[in-house]
This record gives C-alpha cells, sequence and structure tokens, in this order.
DNA sequence: GTATGCTTTCGGC
DNA sequence: TTACGGCCGAAAGCATAC
C-alpha cells in the first residue's frame, strides 16, 4: 500500500499569533522580535508577517537592519512571548493528533504525520482529509497554516514548503518525480549553507542533479550519512517512518545576552544568575533529572563553544552542580581567543522521575 | 574493527 | 557600513573497551 505523509506548518506562527490576538494590525509588517536587553534595539527578529517579508524582513536578521528597511511603513514590533505560542501550539496539534495515525512533532509550529491507515492509502481520500485539518485549525484557532502531502516525509516537507502561505499541495506517486528534480538544493532538509557550498563545488544545484550524482562524490564531500538521506530523499524514496513525538525533550537549556563582555567566569555565572533558576524550574515541572551540564559562550565573532561534564549519578538541581558549571566556565575562559558576549547553560541525558517517588513525599506526607 | 558513551558542533526554526 | 536570539535534535568527533 501507498505511504500516506503529511507536513504541516503553521503560516508565519509567532506573527501570525499576535495577529489573531490583535487583528488591526494585519495590515502593517509585523515583527516578532527578541531583544537582547544589550542596547534599546539590539536582537534579532524571530518572525516577521507576510507583508514585512516583502519588504524584504528576514527571520534572524538584525531588529536595527530591519527597522531600516520598514522606515515610514509603520511596522509593528512585538517582543516574543514564548509560553503564549506554546500554548497555542498545543491547542493546534492536539487538533491535527485527533484526525491522524501518527503525529510526529518537530517544532513548535510543524509536524508530520501518517494517514495512511485513515486514507486506505488513497491519495483521492487524502485532500479531504487534509482539508478538514486546515478548516479545524482555521475555525478554532483562526490560524492559517500549510499542508503538504506525498510519499515520504521529505516530499510532504517540500510540497508544504511549496504551497505556503495557506496552501494544500498533494504529490501522488506519479508525480513526485517531476515534482522534485526542479527545486532548488538549499530547499531540502539538511542542506544549510555549509552542505549547498560542498554541493555548489559538485555543481549540483537542483534535486534532479543531486539525484543524479555520483554517490561516492557525495560522501567525500558530506559524509556518508548525510549522503544517504539526500539521494533517497531526492528521489523521493526515504522510507523514514513517522514515530510518535516523544514524551519527554533530550534537553533542555537557558542561553541569554551579557550587559557586557566577559572571559570572566564569576561574572558570566553571575549575569546567567536568573537563568539558572528559571532552567531548574523547568526541570521540575518537567519532573526530569539530568547527568550531564554544560557552559554555553557565545565569543564577541558569533562562534558558540561548550565544555560540559557528565555525573555518575542524576542530578535534580541546577544549582547542586554550580561549582561544576563554575569550573566549566574557567575551562571556556582559558580555552579562548576572545570574549564572551552570550552565556547559556545546559542540561542534557535526562531521565524522567515518573513513578519515582521523591524523598520530599515521604518529609511531608500529604 | 565494532560497539559504546561522552563531548562538541551543526542545522533548523 | 555595520548591525546579531534562544532554543531544539542530530550528527560528528573522539576516547575507550573489547
Amino acid at each position: 500500500m501507498n505511504r500516506i505523509i503529511g507536513h504541516i506548518d503553521l503560516d508565519y506562527f509567532f506573527a501570525q499569533v499576535e495577529e489573531v490576538e490583535n487583528p488591526v494590525i494585519k495590515e502593517r509588517p509585523v515583527l516578532v522580535c527578541v531583544f537582547s536587553g544589550r542596547t534599546e534595539d539590539s536582537g534579532v527578529v524571530s518572525t516577521a508577517n507576510y507583508r514585512a517579508r516583502e519588504l524584504g524582513v528576514r527571520s534572524g536578521m538584525p531588529i536595527v537592519l530591519a527597522k531600516k528597511k520598514l522606515e515610514g511603513k509603520e511596522p509593528v514590533l512585538i517582543p516574543l512571548e514564548r509560553g503564549k505560542y506554546d500554548a497555542m501550539s498545543e491547542r493546534v496539534m492536539q487538533i491535527v493528533a485527533d484526525e491522524v495515525d501518527v503525529l510526529q512533532q518537530t517544532g513548535i509550529d510543524e509536524a508530520f504525520f501518517d494517514i495512511t491507515k485513515k486514507t486506505n492509502g488513497d491519495f483521492a481520500i487524502s485532500r479531504s482529509f487534509a482539508d478538514r485539518i486546515k478548516k479545524s485549525i482555521l475555525e478554532s484557532e483562526h490560524l492559517t497554516c500549510s499542508i503538504g502531502l506525498g510519499r515520504s516525509k521529505a516530499v510532504a516537507k517540500l510540497a508544504s514548503d511549496s504551497s505556503k502561505p495557506a496552501g494544500l499541495l498533494v504529490i501522488e506517486p506519479e508525480s513526485t518525480e517531476s515534482f522534485l528534480n526542479p527545486l532548488p538544493v538549499t530547499k531540502l532538509y539538511g542542506v544549510g549553507p555549509k552542505a549547498a557550498q560542498a554541493l555548489e563545488e559538485l555543481k549540483i544545484r537542483t534535486v534532479g542533479e543531486l539525484k543524479a550524482s555520483q554517490f561516492q562524490d557525495l560522501e567525500k564531500k558530506l559524509g556518508r550519512s548525510l549522503a544517504i538521506y539526500l539521494q533517497s530523499a531526492a528521489s523521493g524514496t526515504d522510507d523514514e517512518a513517522v514515530l510518535p513525538t516523544r514524551e519527554m525533550p533530550s534537553q533542555l537549556s537557558r542561553i541569554i545576552t551579557l550587559k557586557r563582555n566577559t572571559r570572566d567566569p564569576v561574572d558570566a555565572l553571575a549575569q546567567l544568575g536568573n537563568a539558572v533558576s528559571d532552567l531548574e524550574e523547568r526541570l521540575t515541572k518537567q519532573n526530569v533529572t539530568y547527568r550531564t551540564i554544560s557552559a554555553i559562550a557565545i565569543l564577541t565573532d558569533l562562534s558558540t563553544r561548550t565544555k560540559s561534564k557528565t555525573f555518575e549519578t542524576p542530578m535534580r538541581t541546577v544549582s547542586g552542580a554550580e561549582s561544576s558549571l563554575l569550573a566549566l566556565f574557567e575551562e571556556l575562559g582559558s580555552s579562548v581567543e576572545k570574549e564572551f558576549r552570550r552565556v547559556g547553560v545546559r542540561v542534557s541525558d535526562l531521565e524522567s522521575n515518573e513513578n519515582q517517588s521523591s524523598l520530599s513525599e515521604f518529609l511531608t506526607p500529604a
């Protein structure tokens, strides 16, 4: 039977949530921004609505640059409020989950799904299925989204991307090749600036050229696993399964921009104070322990360095590892030629505490 | 050589 | 002219054990 895989992507998600909350801004360029707090407008644009995109604004663009592009266009700048988008995301994903065989969320605003069983592998039925999901999201949350359907994850994702915004594109198996071949390789998941450069050196610019390329050349430039993935994706034959979203995250991190650059570990840790307690709170809320802690530093040239330490036994608190964290920042500071611009802390090797009684339950019985 | 586990970097949104 | 966040998961890199 045909597999029928879908990819759903909420259009310009953060900015669209803001438009839903306050529709009068819809006609204007809307920028959801991360203000770093270092100077008046330091920070980047996280998401922009299409009105702003038409005027040249992009995700990741410095706020001051975006403002320059929007002079006289009455832009609306809104600080990013993560919790709000998390809540909306959860409601939308539940709507989708209720309609499909399996849902695999891959980001706050996107997910893969499998509807092979629901549709009996019939692509003719699949379109109305996707339509129903779109209508349901629009009616209950007033959000538009884009959906792509195809025979593999890679095809579904490329299809949703091609249909943006508010689109629905169904790529039937017979038309997979003609859909994929002319696409630029840079549209493929896994092809960022580095891989794009490597492919350019091999004169591979389209997905069709990628499919027809010599595997050995690809492997040499990109490594075995990426080469294997890319050639299967390019031929529309990647057979990766849609796996149910994992219950637990595999890592948690908090990262901040420093008010002033430093390489002093004590200073870095002091400025990180709130972030550490924040992370601790998230650990408690998720009810997980960790075994590995990492110090993260982003240098003045925006390159990233990390140092990590793994403990024998699971840790419940971040503050309990403060001396280790300090030591990691000391190592970073002395191994590095430039100052820190941003610093962060990450915990990984997470383990659920579910079904494990905590000491406090014994000490303070209900 | 292969499996395994930890550390670091990369890519995506 | 430059300008510059905060997360996540996966892969690469490296060391060790067999």
